[in-house]
DNA sequence: ATCTTCTAATTACTCCGACATATTACAGGA
DNA sequence: TCCTGTAATATGTCGGAGTAATTAGAAGAT
């Protein structure tokens, strides 16, 4: 099974000097319309209410074709981000109806400077799901779920979080936590906000100390789950978020 | 292989009566054909890693235009159902990439018969979430959120759950709730699952009693969050999202 | 003879632009 | 104030050219 992210390593900030989007490797043409356009609403250039240039116009000023240009408006309609009607133009849904968990949607928040409340908001999302997560890894977790994340253990300790390669065991680790729920639905949420979440940390993290070692706590969650003790779990996950919290909100300079 | 009817419209009417009566959104062509697919797709017609027919071919089976059948596949790419490759055709994904917290997947997930561990791992995920919203709410409510609960209350007391009027008021309440906790991610998550749940239990509901009434519940949520009592509010919100478990339960047989 | 590697053709998606249709916001008249 | 007509705009359709990836076949090496 390919555990791949989705494609969200493309720093493209293009300027404003060409109005093409463009279209990276493997990225077709009307999703580097969408990824342009999501990005522009959700970084907050258009409001609320906004209605979009028409059609023709805008596929004009884009430089491509209106079939493309649909196509990537059929993927934002798809989200919610837009509504378009006959005559009304293209425009803007209020927030509430924007399907703020999809990864994608996710992604586009997080490309440009995330806003302080949104981040706050899925922290506060994180720190009652994923403690919640952990207490039912603890009673349903099998040995097969161990070894997965005594392995991930073992090689973030080996290769620290500063590598990728590093980072992608702490995402193990945590997956395995997830695939321990048995719940899909736990897993999808938790894994888009992660993802999502854990990017920009990453970014921003560059040239920062990471605070404190965090193999310790990550010991923690594991044996509490291995114990099959959910009380533990939970609060030694909550531990974690809360030091993710204070991770990103240092580097958010907040 | 038959020649099928193209009309595949279903009683879709605004949920949300609230603002000024959108006449149903008349759903477009794509997104019929969308809704046909992503429900075939839900519904374990297809399995992961079928690959469609192609898109000559079916694009003329289903007797519309490439172009229409298009768009719709953009949908379901926009919700991780699906991927389309050239040469490779367009491919149903596994299950881990959809994207199942979204409203319309949701939505058709619970179209035909929902998947009883998929029905659970939603109960397990709102009985997680809920009641930690109440508690947020009860922190943060402000006057004008209890005026607007206490009328839904009324509301629902006046018309019973039985009525679509009763039901709008229930659904008024736990919104209300929602915009308590002034967090958008919370509110989209939960009202996205709640719309999905409760239209199940709404359509298997007509000819059984309601289990017990569950005014009672909805009071001491009330009066919990009124009171600025996190640890109360989280219960009371608790119990009633057992209410809905049992009764869900009980609807599908179980 | 079998296996490996490379090339080429097939195939299906991708993008295009023009045309026809349906819907509806808006304005002008009863 | 209500109604009705019209223009503006999105939606649906079509066929074709372009592009990329899989597959099969050919050529070479062991």
């Amino acid at each position: 099974m390919g555990k791949e992210n989705p494609s969200l390593q493309d720093g493209e900030t293009d300027k404003e000097g060409s109005a093409k989007a463009v279209r990276g490797p493997g990225r077709r043409l009307h999703g580097a319309i969408a990824h342009k356009l999501g990005m522009a609403i959700l970084s907050g250039q258009y409001q609320p209410g906004d209605t979009l240039s028409g059609e023709v116009a805008f596929a004009e000023e884009l430089e491509v074709s209106r079939s493309a240009y649909r196509e990537a408006i059929q993927v934002l309609t798809a989200k919610g981000l837009v509504e378009s009607r006959p005559k009304a133009g293209t425009r803007v849904l209020p927030r509430n109806r924007w399907n703020l968990l999809d990864p994608e949607v996710l992604a586009w928040a997080f490309a440009g400077e995330p806003d302080v409340q949104f981040v706050r908001d899925l922290f506060e999302l994180r720190a009652i799901v994923e403690p919640a997560a952990a207490r039912l890894a603890a009673q349903r977790r099998d040995k097969d779920d161990l070894k997965i994340m005594k392995d991930a253990l073992a090689a973030m300790r080996r290769h620290t979080l500063a590598t990728e390669a590093g980072r992608a065991a702490d995402r193990d680790f945590h997956n395995a936590i997830l695939n321990a729920t048995r719940n899909d639905a736990l897993l999808v949420l938790t894994a888009s906000i992660g993802a999502a979440v854990n990017w920009t940390t990453q970014y921003k993290q560059r040239a920062r100390a990471l605070p404190r070692n965090p193999i310790p706590d990550h010991v923690r969650v594991y044996d509490a789950i291995a114990a099959g003790d959910p009380v533990a779990a939970a609060e030694a996950m909550g531990v974690l978020v809360d030091l993710a919290l204070e991770d990103t909100a240092s580097a958010m300079g907040n």
